[in-house]
RNA sequence: GCCGGGAUGGCGGAAUCGGUAGACGCAGCGGACUCAAAAUCCGCCGCCCUUAAAAGCGUGGGGGUUCGAGUCCCCCUCCCGGCACCA
């Protein structure tokens, strides 16, 4: 039901009066949860389809249920509220929905921690955070949640996974994965510690394994273009989005492997399997220094190492040396550049030269060809790559400098102009002189005409693996056959349920040992098959959650429901997830809108992505050099006589411990401050408020104790200040007449305020500076002394717009207050106040005297003054007469409104 | 390594379109109230020189554009996020 259903009398009948009679102390353990009980039995954040106002999808990233809620949901879950409950009082019908990213990793590290099955570990910290939820007063709808690990929602992903199927979206292939050889397991990048597993310790491989890919790429350039479609998002994720999926426009050509003593150009017939005679393709973006080529390096795992290491045991051990550690890029990238000849040569395309080929382990073989071509030159890494195995290095590409000049090429050190682009081709015969551009063109044309090269435009951005070899998710639906192949499973027997009751041991993958589990027939030919036992990756049940929120109870995946809420209006989460989880839930949109399910191109028109939550740290040295750290909760800080930091001691022995950076909440630096402790010793709104005062939205925040002393105080001057005015007895807001000069400037600021923070909340969604301008205007009341029937309206008039303004951001008490000040109404029901233009009008306003761009004082104009009359007022004043000393100046520059500088 | 951010008093931050740097809060200092403490209220609070006023300096470092730069441009340092199996 929806709140304006009821009326306010309606509305108040359910209020326990006697409890929430205006204490003079404000209680906040006494109202938030009377209010919040009042909510829920009221379904007050109840979103309904049949809603005239105009919708507003405001969408929090769901949490993975880890245990407890950490300060970054708290920090997350009230900008969304915020937002949220700001939109419902401009008017709309707003949606605010909630549920668990269930599926992951940690239940199962939980299993072999604490011996609990990952699906009771996962519910029973469902059940606690959802407490914790309730405990912060968010306006959510909670008949909408959802658990991504139930049957009931992972069958759709299923369902849709089968239709991808069939419609060669998702394809099977080898990937390279972690492999922890004494654990037999498949490791998480995180798993992977210096290249050691992280429980056996031993020396992580390389291993390729089959796995099913959805196509990605194939949306590629719909999901670039679309990036500018997209004002509502920051300019920076956008950014990041566009560089990752690295859209590229370059040549891909083949050399001919060289048989020896052979340097005819190569055959567009010849095959690639890697031997000699055959091709080898490479792509590259610079095809102008094609001529400067001095070398090519492939991957380790290239078909043509393989083939050069037959007899060749030194480069074979380099290549098992390769394959040693994880897969990560960013660790494979911080790698020291190898390198080994392997004593092949190919056959340059256009010089006819033979060219030496290396394996090198900073190339990688899943990206684009698996080879490059190395123009030490002209490109960076294959510079200092070329210096440490002393290959040629050819300049075929100059550039003019200072005065006209060619710049200087030295072989010796790098010069960042060295792979510029503005110059233009030398040593390069026929195309000598040509710039980049015209170099590229001819070039490729002269590679088209002999049969094995062609512009090609490629993306950096590679298909979504999505096979885990893990237990805790959901089930990939094919079904194995001996003569069918890769079956989808049928519609009717969906969903593949993920048994719960497993014991998780750490070695190998789970359902690879439950027969129970993958034994079936095939529901094709009907004979005994195998079903397949990974499941997917985590992020695809994160890539559609935000549109089953609209229909959670749907017969089929979506329904008519969501197009009636989607595209999500407002999402907010953290930045960490700029790139990979935004970028699959836009994937997926697509993928379900060309299925009919979703209206649109895009899941979310706005995005808000906000800083982490850090905090000091604290540890000891032990013995061993190993350090323990020790949570900011059991220390004290000493400082000095201007607050700075002297040193810290632990409480419980009174001796010191070393202070450390501050750094993100985290459970390995034990830096965490428990959300529940602040919310039981302050109460959610002062939790709230802190969170959302202390920074910007989407800068890092900084944890400090005494701050949230800060929020609590405000909070607590907010509700003496209600207490005695209401004491008072009652008096209606100022409604027009005369004013004093201090009424008429409270007033003033009064609407000032409202005009500041409705900026500030509707378009800036910046709180910080709204709450501090609010803060602002309640000193001004303290400091106006006005007495008598017409100050006491004012100030009615102000500390209604204060309670409604800070509604969305400290909604406990809020409505305790709205119901003081206005007995008998209900605050869920009142508008957004807006500001009143006329009490904004200023006869008079200060303007800055600069001299030479310094201030040099202040002077008085009539707020309707131009220009001329600015300037003459601002060389008439002291400031000005003094700075010029009768002289007359040289410049005056006048910007109304702000200042007069003059230039002397 | 590559991509994207950030750096402003003792601290968190403000300055929204190039126009008064330090709003608001915290900490600190001084005072009031109190038998006392806590709480609360009032005042001060960038650095430097100073009795004071005035001047000078000041937004990570170096250079530039401009009447005027925290804001724009170039170079550098440090910190943070992401890098495809943490979520």
């Amino acid at each position: 039901m929806p709140p304006g259903a009821l009326g306010a009398a309606g509305y108040n009948r359910c209020l326990d009066d006697t409890a929430l009679k205006m204490q003079e102390k404000y209680q906040p353990s006494q109202i938030e949860p009377q209010l919040q009980r009042r909510w829920e039995a009221q379904q007050a954040y109840a979103a309904r389809e049949d809603d005239p106002r105009p919708k507003y999808y405001c969408l929090s990233m769901f949490p993975y249920p880890s245990g407890k809620l950490h300060m970054g949901h708290v920090r997350n879950y009230t900008i969304g509220d915020v937002l949220a409950r700001y939109h419902r009082m401009k008017g709309c019908n707003v949606l605010q929905p909630m549920g668990w990213d269930a599926f992951g990793l940690p239940a199962e590290n939980a299993a072999l921690a604490n011996n609990v099955p990952p699906a009771e570990w996962t519910y029973k910290n469902i059940d606690h955070m959802r407490t914790q939820l309730k405990a912060l007063g968010l306006a959510i709808d909670w008949r909408r949640e959802i658990a991504t690990c139930k049957p009931e929602y992972y069958r759709w992903e299923q369902w849709l996974f089968t239709r991808l199927f069939k419609k060669g979206l998702i394809y099977k292939k080898t990937a390279t994965v972690n492999w922890d050889p004494v654990d037999a397991t498949v490791l998480a990048n995180e798993q992977v510690i210096d290249g050691r597993g992280w429980r056996s310790g031993a020396p992580v491989e390389k291993r390729d394994i089959p796995m099913y890919f959805f196509r990605i790429t194939r949306y590629a350039d719909e999901l670039l273009q679309e990036l500018d479609n997209l004002p509502g998002w920051p300019e920076q994720v956008r950014t990041m989005q566009k560089n990752w999926i690295g859209k590229s426009y370059g040549v891909r050509f083949a050399f001919k492997v060289a048989a020896k003593g052979d340097t005819s150009p190569p055959s567009p017939l010849a095959g690639e399997g890697g031997g000699e005679g055959e091709l080898l393709w490479v792509y590259t973006t610079r095809a102008d220094t094609l001529m400067g080529v001095t070398f090519v390096a492939v991957a380790a795992e290239h078909p043509l190492a393989a083939y050069a290491a037959r007899h060749n045991p030194e480069l074979a051990a380099f290549i098992e040396e390769c394959k040693q550690g994880g897969v990560a890029e960013a660790e494979i990238a911080a790698l020291e550049k190898k390198g080994m000849d392997t004593g092949l040569k190919v056959v340059h395309p256009l010089t006819g030269e033979a060219i030496p080929v290396w394996v090198g382990n900073y190339v990688l073989m899943g990206y684009g060809e698996g080879a490059v071509m190395a123009v030490p030159a002209h490109d960076e890494r294959d510079f200092h790559f070329a210096k440490t195995y002393g290959l040629p290095i050819k300049q075929v590409i100059s550039e003019k400098g200072e005065r006209g000049r060619e710049k200087g090429f030295s072989a010796d050190a790098w010069e960042e102009w060295y792979a510029g682009k503005t110059g233009y081709c030398v040593h390069s015969g026929k195309y000598d002189g040509l710039g980049y551009g015209a170099a590229v063109d001819a070039i490729a044309a002269d590679l088209k005409a002999l049969g094995f090269g062609d512009k090609q435009v490629q993306f950096r951005l590679r298909d979504w693996g999505i096979s885990r070899q893990r237990y805790w998710g959901c089930p990939i639906p094919i079904i194995h056959c001996a003569s069918c192949g890769d079956v989808p499973v049928p519609e009717d027997h969906l969903p593949v349920v993920l048994p719960e009751n497993v014991t998780i041991t750490g070695r190998g993958s789970p359902l690879a040992k439950m027969p129970e589990f993958y034994q079936c027939n095939c529901p094709q030919c009907g004979r005994p098959a195998r079903r397949e036992t990974d499941t997917m990756d985590t992020f695809v049940e994160s890539s559609w959650y935000y549109a089953r929120y609209a229909c959670p109870d749907a017969a089929s995946m979506l329904d008519e429901r969501a197009r009636h809420w989607l595209p999500v209006d407002q999402y907010v989460g953290g930045i960490e997830h700029a790139i990979l989880h935004l970028l699959y839930a836009r994937f997926f949109h697509k993928l379900m809108r060309d299925e009919g399910l979703v209206p649109g191109n895009e899941p979310f028109t706005h995005l808000l992505t906000q800083g982490m939550v850090v905090a000091p740290t604290f540890y000891r040295e032990g013995a061993n050099g190993k350090k323990q750290w020790i949570n900011p909760a059991e220390v004290d800080v000493k400082t000095d006589e201007r607050g700075r930091p002297l040193g810290a001691t632990l409480l419980a022995d009174g001796r010191p411990v070393t202070l450390g950076a501050t750094e993100k909440m985290s459970k390995s630096k034990n830096n965490g401050v428990d959300p529940q402790t602040l919310i039981d010793t302050y109460g959610a709104d002062t939790a709230r408020l802190f969170m959302m005062f202390a920074a910007p939205p989407d800068q890092q925040l900084e944890w400090s104790d005494a701050g949230v002393e800060g929020a609590h105080r405000f909070l607590k001057r907010l509700w003496k200040a209600v207490y005695d005015h209401v004491s008072q007895g009652p008096v209606a807001a100022y409604a027009g007449g005369e004013l004093s000069g201090p009424l008429r400037e409270l007033r003033r600021q009064i609407h000032q305020t409202l005009a500041k923070v409705d900026d500030d909340l509707g378009r800036r969604k910046q709180f910080n500076t709204a709450i501090a301008a609010v803060m602002e205007l309640m000193n001004a009341i303290a400091k106006c002394d006005e007495t008598g029937a017409t100050a006491r309206g004012v100030a009615q008039e102000a500390l209604e717009k204060i309670v409604l303004m800070l509604a969305p951001i400290v909604p406990h008490i809020s409505e305790a207050l709205w119901t003081e000040l206005k007995p008998g109404a209900a605050l869920p029901e009142e508008p957004w106040p807006m500001a009143d233009a006329a009490a904004l009008v200023q006869e008079e306003i200060e303007l800055v005297l600069q001299v030479n761009g310094k201030l040099r004082g202040q002077f008085r104009v009539p707020s309707a003054a131009d220009k001329a009359a600015i300037e003459a007022a601002a060389l008439v004043s002291e400031a000005a007469q003094k700075a010029l000393g009768g002289a007359a100046p040289k410049k005056v520059i006048v910007v109304p409104g702000r200042l007069v500088n003059i230039v002397a």
